[in-house]
DNA sequence: TTGTAAGCGTTATCAC
DNA sequence: GTGATAACGCTTACAA
């Protein structure tokens, strides 16, 4: 058997997949040495008649350039690791526009779910290290601490986005969480609101704690005091959202608006309002963080504070287009976006009778 | 320097960064061999003595497997390639129980989004291959069908859902479209509805033409006429549901009753009532493919077919698990699962009036 | 420009 | 069991 032969199938398949030709086929059936090939398919010159001989060998054997190995040479895999805490209609698009923005450069994300599981989080912190992606995106969640601060010490890029980790020398794309949350509650306070209640996200959430903060300062300088009881603190879940409409409504004397913090936990308020039979805004008026296609459909509209999420995954990805370009060693940089107030019917003057 | 040296940071180190320790530096610290190493990383019989050198030496170097190299040895990356063409509720929600059932057997998903592009097809599925993924899950979609071909050719597993790609001998989970669709419409004509609409979805999709068929079904079955222009030629977006919304209603006698084959155009046709002032089911029965959060929340609630997502989810992760466990080379299996009618405010028995 | 050959970090096959 | 060592398929000096 020459050289010039195709790839031999009698060889042991590995793990059933056929054996696939290699550049040193290519290069044995074009004629010319394995360093050529390869540096026609890193698109550097090559001698003409040699570009012709070698396209014509890709295309007799089906060659594929095998990205495994390569990436083993330049230890540059071309993945972006993403961990995610759920799939909602936010990190929904937020992921398509960050899986479209990265493919322009080649790149592919591999998707982590995390559920907030702390099991979870390191098993993907692990697994995207082992896998040795280019980078790594993530919510800024605390649980990942100090897998994450060994990541850095590696040398892989990181980029956070909705919370920051304090300490934590990486980059960062925010929204300005405490004066988004200082508009929306300032609307309601406009509409007269007095009993004002809030639903917070977790509080060890960066995001959390800003948005509570707008809460307070908006209610503070309104000079409106905050019954205790109309602080109710969620997990950002939708059954939170629920369990907490439900406490807050049944109160003796029932809040007159509600600040959600999130979207998720809005869904559980409006599940149970529905289920109620009560009804935005003339029961209660409404704003919620987050602004997606249910509440533009919805009958009211939601009044709700829109994140922008092409701002965001820009940002994201030319963060990490610059790490992984010439400003690797940049010093970390922290990207803040602000969000719209979108005015819609969930939101009202208060009626005379509260 | 010895080899029992720790890694050395003075190397060049690879495209910024840090050299990381190697199964070799492991072993030279540990003083075993490296084929020990290896055999202890995966699991098997090792003298005890040893195992704790090789721990302590793991611990004191913070060894990180490398994944990319233990792929190109054994051909088996860990990843599933996965190409959707929008991540709406229905794949997101997909995508997450994906990602869940996966990584229980040390998985995780790449993926891409093709918005039903087929130059972004065709780099995706090229991409897979390159990055020799483990299998393949998508879409059925046709512009795919000869890269798809190829990468059979070349023993790569691949599932489809959604449309099945006819001649193609690769494994399926389809829904019982033609069913589902002929039940839905035959809901509106139990409630004496006989001016029904249909929103298609693209008819060069299986899934298209299927639950075109269950329509044109029941409506012969029930010795209904079907007006043509009561057919109305859909992309499966929103935008289309909204421009055949607009269409269809401003017809002279304009229908009674619509069925919508997916969930995006019937957020279009919502849109379009919404901007009207046209309320279901009082101007319009409706039905639509697709169980989402918000048509459980719309008031009225939408009346939908319910595709069993976990168990479509199910269904994939188990034909892989087969393909790239004993079942290697089974013959192609399809999975069909069947929907859930959900009846809710959205449908009505037609008014004497129509 | 091109050919040659030395790795990249694993796994797997041998003798021992 | 363990230790040496040959792959795996590519990139990249370096020499020609």
């Amino acid at each position: 058997m020459s050289d010039q032969d195709p790839p031999d199938d009698t060889l042991p398949p590995a793990r059933g997949r056929r054996r696939l030709a290699t550049i040193a086929d290519v290069a044995a059936t074009a004629g010319v040495a394995i360093g050529t090939v390869s540096r026609f398919l890193n698109g550097r010159e090559i001698r003409e008649a040699n570009r012709h001989q070698i396209e014509a060998a890709i295309e007799k054997l089906s060659y594929r350039r095998n990205a495994v190995a390569a990436a083993m040479k330049t230890d540059t895999t071309h993945m972006i690791g993403l961990l995610i805490p759920t799939f909602d209609e936010f990190h929904s698009e937020m992921v398509e526009q960050l899986a479209t923005l990265l493919r322009a450069s080649g790149r592919a994300l591999v998707i982590y779910c995390h559920s907030h599981d702390a099991d979870v989080i390191h098993g993907a912190l692990d697994f995207f290290a082992a896998q040795r992606v280019d980078a790594l995106i993530m919510d800024g969640v605390t649980q990942a601490r100090q897998r994450v601060e060994q990541l850095i010490r590696e040398g892989v890029p990181i980029v956070f986005y909705n919370n920051e980790i304090p300490g934590l020398a990486a980059d960062c794309v925010l929204v300005e969480n405490r004066n988004a949350s200082y508009r929306a509650v300032n609307h309601l306070i406009d509409l007269r609101h007095e009993r004002i209640a809030v639903l917070t996200g977790e509080l060890h959430d960066s995001s959390g704690r800003q948005r509570f903060e707008g809460f307070e300062a908006a209610m503070a300088e309104a000079g409106l005091a905050v019954d205790r009881r109309y602080i109710a603190h969620g997990t950002w879940r939708t059954n939170s959202g629920y369990e907490l409409a439900r406490r807050l409504m049944q109160l003796n004397k029932p809040p007159t608006a509600m600040y959600v913090s999130n979207y998720g936990m809005t869904i559980g308020v409006l599940s149970w309002l529905k289920e109620q039979g009560l009804r935005l805004p003339d029961d209660l008026s409404l704003v919620s963080f987050d602004d997606v296609a249910l509440f533009r459909l919805y009958e009211p509209g939601i009044t709700s504070i829109a994140q922008p999420i092409s701002g965001i995954a820009q940002a994201i990805t030319s963060l990490i287009e610059a790490r992984l370009g010439d400003d690797r060693d940049a010093p970390p940089r922290t990207i803040t976006l602000s969000c719209d107030i979108i005015l819609r019917g969930s939101t009202r003057r208060r009626p005379a009778s509260a």
